[in-house]
DNA sequence: CAAGATACGTCAACATGGCTGACATATCTC
DNA sequence: GAGATATGTCAGCCATGTTGACGTATCTTG
């Protein structure tokens, strides 16, 4: 596992001497690391006639159950008539049910049904598969950097709700 | 720059913990890393009347002069058809030119011209700009963890492909 | 309570960028 | 000279994004 650092010329000089090269190998590196875990999973997709749209509706509703449409858009980031499209799929298979708000009545909040759930595990028994295999080779510490330099791309903006996955809505 | 790593209880026991959050986060990450790092140029492309197919092409060409058409197939991974329509816009619009393959005439050797050569500079700029500071937010240590996370999700069989990116052809 | 804002849905038309299948040409290799 | 290889191209299809316009139910506020 070969470090990359500078030939230490003047250690802590500059915190860090962005060559060309580091920024090249980063977005290569992502595009090829980003591409090939979902690839992972399109065949699986492919034979239920779902693509990856359907995926990720799928996996965030998954992620957060009772979440709301407007949530969903925020999150994917997608027009409401693109999302209608696949949300109108996922309902017509019984993959997702949708329940009035009761908070707020105009809310449609979204969940999986049984088999949407059981189909989204098995896609994301794939994405563990690949994601966790290069975790292990990678070692715990590259783990850590990973996710602070994916967090540092998310704009300040987008970042309370990425984070916001992770707790449980109340 | 808290660390995430798990409470000690025995350290070296597992190596790793793989916990289904550990990876939902690190594939909530590449997710938004990702597409946030790739809107970062959506905006100048569409300035051009090009699309983020245009920009691979531009992009890889730009990083291997005279790669042929069909090392830029294998690294894209899509059909000639695809890519044909690309690199017909590309050289319409004076971006790419090609030149007979020296030992082999049947290749097409791909390369820049100054306006595409320009036209990438200005769109890796923008590439730069994010991920340089996503970079320095997370220091060196993280960049390397990064990258070896990410050389752990490309397959054996495309490694090779990537990291020759890196070298000069011949 | 009436008026306006908000959450959601939907119709229609269009753009991008993948795909398959079929076929042509030039060139290399044996 | 025969077959494999590198490239190009025609034609049509599909998934998934877009804009614009409009409708209904519900919440919020003066």
């Amino acid at each position: 596992m070969a470090d990359i650092s500078r030939p230490s010329a003047s250690p802590g000089a500059s915190p860090l001497f962005l060559r060309e090269d580091e920024i090249r190998r980063g977005v290569e590196l992502l595009y090829f690391g980003y591409t090939r875990l979902t690839n992972a999973i399109d065949q699986e997709l492919a034979k239920q006639g779902l693509g990856r749209a359907h995926h990720r509706a799928l996996y965030f509703i998954a992620r957060q159950p009772d979440l709301t449409v407007g949530e969903l858009l925020r999150l994917l980031a997608i027009t409401k008539q693109s999302l209608g499209r696949v949300l109108k799929e996922l309902h017509d298979r019984d993959l997702v049910v949708t329940k009035t708000g009761a908070l707020d009545r105009r809310q449609k909040l979204l969940r999986l049904t049984d088999k949407g759930a059981a189909l989204e595990a098995e896609l994301f028994a794939q994405l563990r598969e690949k994601l966790s295999a290069a975790y292990v080779t990678a070692g715990q510490e590259s783990v850590t950097g990973f996710w602070h330099v994916l967090e540092g791309l998310v704009p300040e903006s987008d970042r309370q709700m990425v984070f916001d996955l992770r707790k449980d809505k109340t």
